[in-house]
DNA sequence: TCCGTATATGCCTAGGGAAGCATTATGCAC
DNA sequence: GTGCATAATGCTTCCCTAGGCATATACGGA
């Protein structure tokens, strides 16, 4: 996506299509919400989601296989973990032109 | 996503979710990518990507309502642009992180 | 070893969206 | 107005995936 001339490869836009997929559901969206205020194991995360266990687990693996979170037992438990600030980041940047939308469409209404 | 303590809405992660929907398939990426070279009628969109003309005026509808897109009349053709850089922001980040996971992989190979 | 708990996975159904074909709407030239 | 171009929309089919139930797997305790 540079600015004027190359063109990225089907192969890449394939990548970023898959990663932005993983972020088009609330459900994952709300776990890696939940896990940034630190590790939690999966029992926790189905009381604060009401998410079925398979439902959770499933999408867990999911942010999992992307690298989006890490895991490590404890016993016989599974203690999750959502370190890296990329998504927080970009939910930052589209929150900021989400805003600018609203803010615009105010000022059409305003105007009229 | 703030770093702690503040939960988004299920609204605002329905928002989030929607927006990176739209983000998530990549014929629509690449009508973004062919716009970020510069304003082009549909015409130009369909030799470029030898993807149906329905199909790409869908998408573009798409793109248009989440104001990714922006188009004028150039008498019987419509002019679309893609002036917003938030789109290869994301990008950006996201390949920054493509790179730094398969780097890590690289790693673990030559270690093993 | 057998049991109870916690997590992952197989299987299934239902819903949503991509993508094509046919049709309609819109504007230009005559 | 009629005809010709371009772009948008109904309609359909097909595929993918969310999400639940049932089952399998992994681990700790008695």
């Amino acid at each position: 996506m540079g600015a004027a001339g190359s063109m990225p490869s089907p192969e890449l836009l394939e990548e970023y299509s898959q990663f932005f997929r993983l972020l088009s559901e609330p459900a994952r969206l709300l776990l890696l919400c939940h896990l940034r205020q630190g590790p939690t194991d999966v029992a926790s995360l189905i009381e604060a989601t009401g998410f079925s266990q398979s439902h959770i687990s499933r999408q867990l693996g999911q942010l999992q296989r992307a690298g989006l979170v890490t895991c490590e037992r404890d016993g016989v438990r599974m203690i999750y973990r959502a370190d890296d600030p990329l998504v927080a980041d970009l939910c930052s940047l589209v929150q900021t032109r989400l805003k600018q939308r609203l803010e615009a469409q105010l000022r059409q209404l305003q105007a009229a």
